[in-house]
DNA sequence: AAGACGGGGTA
DNA sequence: TACCCAGTCTT
């Protein structure tokens, strides 16, 4: 398939674009493979502009392994806050346990073995394994897929079995032995500075000359999206003495984050309503006064100049309603 | 193969 | 609005 495209020269027009455009972002200036674990984690579906401050706090509070294998979960939840995907956290926080105790806090660095760590897939394996140890293995992101299905003009959903093996299939086959490491940067790199969803910057394209695309925004093609469907949430405010009644979510969405109290019934009318998004919802969020303590489970008072880690939306509404009540912000970064 | 899982950015 | 993003896990 693509026996066509000549790789010693398509490496080398991409290595030398990449040498002299790559941005130094934090992650590509350490091989530190925890470090690099800890980036590949947030930037799972979560864009470099809103990681990078993460990455930051979270390299200067947890620098290695054993560090984290030993805070507890909820500060691993606070640093998280605001990031999304919590079990993302939750996973790195047990995969920095399980390097820490069952391989001696020493990185493993086969393939196989990085892969068993919990929340490391098979894009993030082969990430830790080229970026930290230069191993020629393939990584396919969602960037990579988007210059490999241009580069094919391949018409195949790339979310389907069929592409996604053409992509990663592919990957192995263009990449180097050695340097492998670079190799897999820049293909990285051009996804995101030159290769983009909306309006290709094709002239600038280092290998635009063994691109196949004849229409590259209407690629990477993807399987159609379920419609998105409204959901009602109740919520109490239950606001006493510079406390806040908070609940602590146990099931899986927002596991171990607080949040307004859920209020199976209410009355009256909200003192607030806001709208947020959330997969393929639009969710309502209703916030009531309430005198009578909804005595829930997982209900505690929380001081409201230090609350712990919340679900995002119920940050902002309880920040909206104490500032209408004269009390500052909760937290800075609002 | 399809859904669940967050949140912020952009057109 | 809808789509996008250095995906993974469960069903």
């Amino acid at each position: 398939m693509n026996d066509e495209i000549p790789r010693a020269k398509f490496r080398a027009s991409l290595v030398r674009w990449f040498r002299k455009n790559g941005r130094d972002l934090p992650w590509r200036l350490t091989r530190d493979p925890y470090a690099v674990l800890v980036s590949e984690i947030m930037l799972q579906q979560t864009q470099v502009a809103t990681v990078i401050p993460y990455f930051e706090r979270w390299m200067q509070k947890f620098p290695d392994t054993q560090t984290l294998a030993r805070a507890s979960e909820t500060d691993v939840l606070h640093a998280w806050q605001g990031l999304g995907y919590y079990s993302r956290a939750r996973n790195l926080h047990r995969a920095a346990q399980a390097i820490a105790g069952k391989y001696n806090a020493i990185f493993p660095r086969e393939l196989d073995v990085i892969r068993e760590l919990p929340g490391v897939g098979r894009y993030t394996a082969g990430a830790v394994a080229t970026f930290a140890f230069d191993q020629a293995t393939p990584v396919v992101d969602a960037n990579i897929a988007r210059v490999l299905a241009r580069l094919l003009d391949l018409q195949t959903p790339v979310d389907s079995r069929a592409g996604g093996e053409a992509l990663w299939k592919t990957a192995g086959e263009l990449q180097p032995k050695r340097e492998a490491r670079i190799f897999n940067s820049a293909l990285m790199e051009l996804g995101a500075l030159v290769c983009t969803p909306r309006a290709p910057k094709c002239g600038q394209c280092p290998v635009a000359k063994f691109c196949r695309a004849t229409n590259p925004e209407s690629l990477p093609r993807k399987k159609p999206r379920r419609k998105t469907v409204e959901l009602l949430e109740n919520c109490a405010f239950i606001f006493s003495r510079d406390k806040i009644l908070l609940e602590q979510q146990t099931n899986s969405r927002w596991r171990g984050l607080w949040k307004l109290p859920q209020l199976d019934a209410p009355n009256g009318e909200p003192l607030l309503q806001s709208h947020y998004p959330f997969t393929h919802h639009r969710v309502r969020l209703s916030v009531f006064a309430t005198s009578k303590k909804a005595a829930r489970a997982h209900c505690k008072w929380h001081a409201v100049d230090a609350l712990p880690a919340m679900a995002a939306p119920h940050l902002r509404a309880v920040a909206t309603l104490l500032a209408k009540r004269g009390v500052a912000a909760p937290v800075a970064s609002l």
